[in-house]
DNA sequence: GCCAACGTTGGC
DNA sequence: GCCAACGTTGGC
């Protein structure tokens, strides 16, 4: 009874497109909800791994220069995406039934704005990446976890 | 803009 | 349950 079960934090890598959302945003903003993620594995992961106190690179994705560009940190654990039932928001899910919400959000803060980018060419280039999900072939999760070990390297790098 | 590599949908 | 058609992601 009142057993809280320990639980390290975990490691996240979230993929946005700049000309969507950018870290420059988030910084701004310095709080976001991290909407629009409409792909099944995503939503589990978020519903049954993800936590408060995790940490996640932020990754901009389909952008002129494609890389990891920042750390934010999840604020609020899975709660059903607003957006879903939103008719005029592009994010609008018809089939999903406010009773049985199909979709989930997380909110995060902004932490640090890397000092220089790591880009996907990079990581691509390095063998110490080569277990990362993210240059691995077909891999079009927008959001992944990543060992704690890969995120200090990639921070380590963006401090260069 | 192209297209490979997925994921989803729906007929059967 | 199979699988063709279609839609999406996202690097290039």
């Amino acid at each position: 009874m009142n057993q809280v079960k320990k639980r390290g934090t975990r490691y996240w890598l979230m993929k946005s497109e700049p000309s969507e959302f950018s870290i420059t945003d988030l910084r701004l903003k310095k709080k976001a909800r991290w909407d629009g993620i409409r792909n099944y594995q995503v939503r589990n992961m978020l519903r049954d791994e993800m936590r408060i106190g995790d940490m996640a690179l932020f990754y901009h994705s389909n952008a002129d220069v494609i890389g990891v560009v920042g750390v934010m940190r999840i604020i609020q654990a899975a709660y059903p995406d607003p957006t879903q039932f939103d008719p005029k928001s592009t994010y609008y899910d018809p089939q999903s039934q406010p009773k049985n919400p199909r979709w989930l959000a997380v909110n995060v803060q902004f932490v640090s704005q890397c000092k220089r980018m790591v880009t996907l060419a990079e990581l691509k280039l390095d063998p110490a990446f080569k277990n990362l999900a993210l240059v691995q072939k077909g891999n079009r999760l927008s959001v992944m976890p990543i060992s704690p070990a890969h995120f200090e390297n990639i921070l380590a790098m963006a401090q260069e």
